[in-house]
DNA sequence: TCCTTACATGCCGTTGACGGTATATAGCTG
DNA sequence: CAGCTATATACCGTCAACGGCATGTAAGGA
C-alpha cells in the first residue's frame, strides 16, 4: 500500500534524491553525500520512497543501485491537470474581463 | 514567508479544498461542510492556504469569501515538468529497449 | 576466518502537524 | 444593548515524521 505521492514529495531531501535519479542511478552512499543527511537517513527516505513505488531497487553484490520509478509521479500531475491553464500569462486579467462580461 | 506548496498539498483536506474552489468561491461554512471537519479545523488549514498564497479572502460582513489563487501550483509544476514525458506510454518498454543496446 | 564495505534496521528524542473543544471577535438584527 | 451568526484564535492531546547514533546483515577481500 504506497503512500500518497504527495505526502513523499512534501520532504525536500525525496525530492532531491529523485531530481538526481532523473540523471541515471545511484548508490546510497551518492545519494547521502548528495543530500547531506546520515547514511541511515538517507536510507530512511529511500524506504519512503521504495514503499511509494517511486524508486526501484537493483542489489548488486553489497550494492543497491537506486533508480526512477516516476510512473506515481502522475498521480500529482492528474491532480494539477485542472489547474494548470489557471496561472499562465494574464490569467487575472481575463478573469477581470469574464466577471465583466457577467455584470453585462 | 509562504510554506511551500508540497507541503500544503501534503493534506487531502487542502487539496479538497482547492478542487471546491475550483469551481467558485465559497464561505468557511460551505467548505466546513464539505470536508467533514469541525469549523475551527476547516479555518485552520484555510490559514495555512493563506500563508501560502494559494487562497485569498475577500471579507463580506461576518463572512469570508475565500477564492482560488493557483499561481503557487506553477511551483509544483515546474518541479514536475522535468518528469512529465517519463510516464508517457509504453516507458517502460522502451527502458528496457535501451538497457538492452547499452548490454550489446 | 577476520575485517571491511555498503546498506538496512532498531531505538530514541524532539518537534510540529492535525484534530477537537472552548472561547474571543466582528457584524448583523431586533 | 441583547443575542445570533460567521469566523478566527487559544489551548490541549495525540501521534507520526524526521534526524541521529548504535547495531544488524550481507557480500567481498586478505
Amino acid at each position: 500500500m504506497p503512500s500518497e505521492p504527495f505526502v513523499v514529495l512534501a520532504d525536500p531531501a525525496r525530492r532531491r534524491i529523485l531530481d538526481l535519479l532523473r540523471e541515471r542511478p545511484r548508490l546510497v552512499g551518492e545519494l547521502t553525500e548528495a543530500i547531506g543527511l546520515s547514511q541511515p537517513g538517507t536510507s530512511k527516505h529511500l524506504r519512503v520512497l521504495r514503499e511509494a513505488g517511486l524508486v526501484t531497487v537493483r542489489p548488486e553484490a553489497q550494492r543497491r543501485w537506486y533508480e526512477l520509478r516516476p510512473q506515481p509521479l502522475a498521480e500529482i500531475d492528474a491532480w494539477l491537470a485542472p489547474y494548470r491553464w489557471m496561472w499562465a500569462e494574464r490569467f487575472d486579467a481575463l478573469e477581470r474581463h469574464l466577471d465583466t462580461m457577467g455584470d453585462a
